[in-house]
DNA sequence: GTCTATACGGTGATAGAC
DNA sequence: GTCTATCACCGTATAGAC
């Protein structure tokens, strides 16, 4: 992160800003891998050498998008921790946040759930795996918590709980697109009817 | 498929179907992409040009594995939608399938999950959309059967209801192991209870 | 059924001119 | 900030010997 631009105060971004959205989206589109820096390139108008002038490698645009993504993901979610509502009120909390990343971050999001996976085992991209660990921690603290207070089912296994919910919000990413029929907000909140109520009458 | 010699009586494969195994797993657990045919060959243990003795190519490979397993899904999902139970016994029946096939074909599944999205846009792989497709028009029309019958809640929507269960079920393949300490079958009474009944107490 | 040897296009990346 | 020119490597795939 050579330089804090992402949007200057008329809203205007920098070249390499430009670059690096481009390369978000067709990562998102198509996968990393196969996603070539010509294609980059050719997206944005000039030859591939030209993006050498702005990034080291491929590989550190990515690791731009992740990393830049989830240290906003995580502030958001320790406002929400911090907070002192219940664990009901916290879980829909953190659910609509995380609609709402798919709705603001998308491209990121998408790239995360392609390309995280075979991703993190590199040395370089071990923060993905940290990341996932503190967000097990979180989440699997605030559904014993939901238990405890007697607001959350107590019959069913925790660690299945928690891949369910993580499971089914952020893969959302596969269908949702921003500035759709849907906003976020009204797929959190049906989401949430599900989760939290079932869809048995 | 030039020839239908999966299992022989005695239960032994032929090489061919232990190479396409081996094949299997290295794209369920990499991605199609990114898994070169010299990872396939050095893990079954011979050159990467003796593959082609056996396969046209790397994209047949996949296409066979895909096809296979997507006709044998098709077929099972046919019993059930036949039968004359209600609908909400149907859906329960049909989310058990589910969790069975990635039991049962993990490595298929997980490529496709992983691999579907980018592969369906080549003509090659155009019976994936075709049975994307299916597979929605069933879902939604056994839907609209629950809520007729009075058994699923009519105040959601359905093509996100749709959505939430076909993602939610597959997306499982991720952390599902097979010979886990987890059963599909216990896996999918969890899902089911949660998906029906939600986790609110 | 596997090996040796190899063709050939695509890919990430670099150096220096403009 | 972009272009020209180019490199070394890796990828799929082939032909024919064993």
């Amino acid at each position: 992160m050579p330089d804090a631009s992402t949007t200057s105060g008329t809203g205007a971004a920098t070249r390499r800003d430009e670059l690096l959205a481009i390369a978000a989206e067709l990562f998102a589109e198509r996968g990393f891998k196969n996603t070539t820096v010509r294609d980059i390139a050719d997206a944005a108008g000039i030859l591939s050498g030209s993006l050498y002038h702005h990034f080291d490698s491929k590989e550190s645009m990515v690791d731009e998008i992740l990393s830049t993504f989830q240290a906003a993901l995580f502030a958001s979610y320790e406002e929400v921790l911090v907070s002192d509502s219940d664990a009901r009120a916290k879980v829909e909390r953190m659910v609509r946040l995380s609609f709402e990343a798919i709705d603001q971050h998308h491209s990121a999001v998408a790239i995360f759930q392609n390309d995280a996976g075979y991703l993190s085992a590199y040395p370089r991209f071990g923060y993905l795996r940290d990341r996932s660990t503190q967000f097990r921690e979180v989440w699997m603290t605030l559904l014993s918590q939901g238990v405890k207070e007697g607001v959350l089912r107590k019959d069913l296994d925790a660690t299945l709980v928690y891949r369910f919910i993580r499971d089914t919000v952020w893969v959302a990413v596969r269908w949702y697109r921003p500035g759709g029929t849907l906003s976020a907000d009204e797929v959190a909140n049906q989401y949430l009817s599900i989760l939290l109520d079932g869809i048995a009458s």
